[in-house]
DNA sequence: GTCTATAACGAGATAGAC
DNA sequence: GTCTATCTCGTTATAGAC
């Protein structure tokens, strides 16, 4: 690459940043439905044919900031994983469910695009696929060390659960027994479930320790999954 | 009340219900963020401020579409507990939660509206308390039946969640223990959490069966909430 | 080739005069 | 309650600067 084609990919990238993040300053203003190319141009000081020449319409720039609240969490917990102790599973749990919980807490409206509630028309392209599931991988990846050091176990499938568990364990980690990983599936639905309530103001006027609170939860998870002896 | 006003009573409130109806139908075209007092008013055949009679603002529209759609998952829940065995607490337990799933799934939109992400702009008021609780008392009064017979046992709370759990329990049910209230708190949250993670799209592609599933789940939360006797 | 600006389209919302 | 003038929006065609 010339140094001219890295000053003007350099150029790009920085202007599709400037972009992105008026566009995240207005998500968090007027919420996704409401995102305007116009809008962001204007405070941006482009004109709004411009910003075509970053993003051809209106559904990518919201895709592109999909996918990165998406890779942000993953790599949240990716990075969560990474300081915690190398065997000891259940800490490991409680860190990336933290940090999940932490970076969904600072970034609400961000969390909101990816967790909450669709936007209307909008329909999202193969491209958040990938970035969708790093934290799915993560908390799987501790399932499989778990597994695969601590021999965890789980009670037996019911009999109607177990075809949709094999397809799962199938698609999702082959080298997991199919309780493991429908487990993992209901864990983190769960998981997101107790973080949307708090981010969403659902606990509002009825948890207020958050932090202890979410931490049981997160214990209660680690235990459905097998990570620590039930009691 | 005389003819006159009972006639007059009945036309207001004809309006009010065509009104609504309307309002709900482009809340499932558009979204909440962009429900328009102009918009349903052309569509209803009226002139805009006239609307206002009916509905202060924007926001008191809003604010009935939320109080109906809690009551309406509030009455799914009641009237499945009313019709499900007296004194077979799982078998409740399972109803209510196939309930909530099954209105959930039916009108999408609605529920969107109350436990998906916040309407930008909009707060709501304390008309919404009454009856955004119904659900809650539902599961918690299952809880209360299965403790007062069953004597149901949960596992010891830990310190840093006792005084949250006190706190709760005042708040909500003086007469349970605790431990049972916080469970109770943290199972509805995975309860919505599930669902929500189905109506808003996140099992696509992922969890097919979903009826065995969200069955399965509910079990799970009926255990954890102490229901069943734990394996 | 890469970018930005001007101008325009059709559709919808909004404010105010009447 | 009606009408109109003036906004916004997403998007495209076109022309010209670098």
């Amino acid at each position: 690459m010339t140094s001219v084609q890295g000053a003007r990919a350099r150029a790009r990238a920085e202007i599709t940043a400037t972009i992105k993040d008026e566009a995240r300053r207005q998500l968090a203003a007027d919420g996704a439905a409401k995102l305007s190319l116009r809008a962001v141009a204007r405070e941006v000081g482009m004109v709004s044919s411009a910003l075509y020449r970053y993003f051809p319409s209106r559904d990518d720039l919201l895709t592109a900031l999909i996918v990165d609240a998406y890779d942000a969490v993953g790599e949240a917990a990716e990075t969560a994983l990474a300081a915690a102790p190398k065997t000891d599973h259940p800490a490991r749990w409680t860190a990336v469910c933290r940090a999940v919980r932490a970076w969904a807490l600072a970034h609400p409206h961000e969390y909101a695009l990816i967790y909450g509630s669709p936007v209307p028309g909008y329909s999202a392209p193969q491209d958040t696929i990938g970035p969708a599931s790093r934290v799915g991988l993560v908390l799987i990846g501790i399932l499989r060390d778990a597994y695969t050091t601590d021999r965890v176990s789980l009670p037996p499938l019911d009999d109607r659960l177990r075809p949709e568990a094999e397809r799962l364990a199938a698609d999702l980690a082959t080298d997991l027994p199919p309780a493991v990983v429908v487990t993992l599936v209901a864990v983190w639905a769960q998981l997101f479930g107790t973080i949307s309530f708090e981010v969403f103001g659902q606990f509002h006027r009825i948890v207020e320790d958050r932090d202890a609170f979410f931490d049981d939860v997160a214990a209660r998870l680690g235990r459905e999954a097998g990570l620590l002896p039930r009691r």
